[in-house]
DNA sequence: ACCCACCGTTCAGGTTGCCGTCAGATGGAC
DNA sequence: GTCCATCTGACGGCAACCTGAACGGTGGGT
């Protein structure tokens, strides 16, 4: 899926986009509107992240004038939460979804899946990997048919691995996602709840690099 | 999507009319209350548009009377009358949206889709988990076989659990399902209603993940 | 006009369970 | 065997949650 992310707060917008990348999509990011405004450009995208915090009500200007241009592009609108009346004239102007910022970036990907999905048809965010059945956007997560249930923390840990199967996460990757802009940790926190992943999700699960990190191992032949 | 629009004043309900015609919807246009008042002409539409210009407030009649009569078919209103007591009255009539004129026509088109996103994907209405019996259209639920009465809140909320079983849900998404265009909450309500839901339906049905949200639960077995 | 029942919301206080931490055990690398 | 990274069980603190009660507003009944 092609997004186009229209940002102006560059350290948000970096978030967003390896957020949006790690999802599997890509993303041309425009700094200003003027870029976006281009309806040839903007037209061949699947998805447009529109930053409200643009200067002087341009950022609603821009969606109006696509809206009355014929371009039906789903947008997802990012907001401050004090906006709120930018946020209901954002929906009138025809977005079809918004955020609050600050907002979790597991939210972010639930929207654009659910954007997508009600335009695309693209049916499931169901992953499976050997016995476990995971769907990130509800929550939901069955080891063998039977359901497991997950804390808050374990779910972020999780999907962190989720996101990228097969790949090595080093535990200072893996702090970046739990703790991303708040404050470190100091023990071996990530250890403990790897073992903890480990005693409901089973032992295979999640691989020890020794020294390096670990990683999600996905079963190479038929799961 | 087939819609009723209930409305006297001429002029705007042809501009309206346009509008909704252009987003694809069909329309019928009631020019009295009386015509509407036929539950079984206006049970036949998917979204009912109610102007509460109409006299002597019994658009509100109108409305209250068919929601007790068990139609559910959503409402929006519009009115020129920016009090808050009417807004508060209509919605506790059972209005699901609400849009004060003049309003900007995409807005309209706006709070269409998203009445329509709201019922939408609900073919079967009827729903049985565990020992409850579920009828969201008729807005009827036993226990065991025994009637058990909600409140509109409490229906609202259960609703929203129903509506995405298994399906983790955050106190922001319940929020803005209960509280979508109005002005947010700044307590602990959900937790109350939360509360007050488990005791009539049974302490089971809705699970709390801490942290994250509630999630309605259906049993994995037999049901 | 008055009273009463009910609903939605808020508040205060009690309770729970998750989170982060630590200490000791385990086990691989050399 | 030694070193060191990782694993594991246990624990205190505290935020998130639950619950009973109260309050104002609305509507119905008399």
């Amino acid at each position: 899926m092609r997004i186009l992310l229209v940002e102006d707060d560059a350290v948000l917008g970096m978030a967003v986009r390896d957020q949006i990348v790690a999802d599997g999509h890509s993303v041309d990011w425009a700094q200003r509107i003027a870029d976006a405004g281009d309806a040839v450009l903007a037209a061949a995208y699947d998805l447009i992240l529109l930053d409200l915090m643009l200067p002087d009500g341009r950022g609603l200007d821009f969606l109006k004038a696509r809206r009355v241009a014929g371009d039906v592009t789903p947008v997802i609108i990012l907001t401050a939460r004090d906006q709120i009346s930018d946020r209901i004239a954002g929906l009138n102007a025809g977005a079809d979804d918004y955020l609050v910022k600050p907002f979790d970036l597991f939210e972010l990907s639930a929207r654009i899946r659910a954007v997508g999905r009600r335009y695309g048809g693209n049916p499931n965010p169901l992953v499976r990997i050997g016995d476990l059945d995971i769907d990130l956007a509800a929550r939901t997560l069955r080891r063998a048919g039977k359901p497991v249930r997950l804390t808050a923390r374990e779910w972020a840990l999780f999907e962190a691995f989720v996101q990228r199967p097969n790949v090595l996460l080093s535990k200072a990757q893996i702090e970046e996602h739990l703790y991303s802009f708040s404050d470190e940790i100091e023990s071996n926190t990530i250890e403990v709840y790897v073992g903890r992943l480990r005693k409901k999700l089973g032992p295979d699960v999640i691989e020890t690099v020794r020294g390096l990190g670990y990683r999600l191992g996905v079963p190479v032949g038929a799961g």
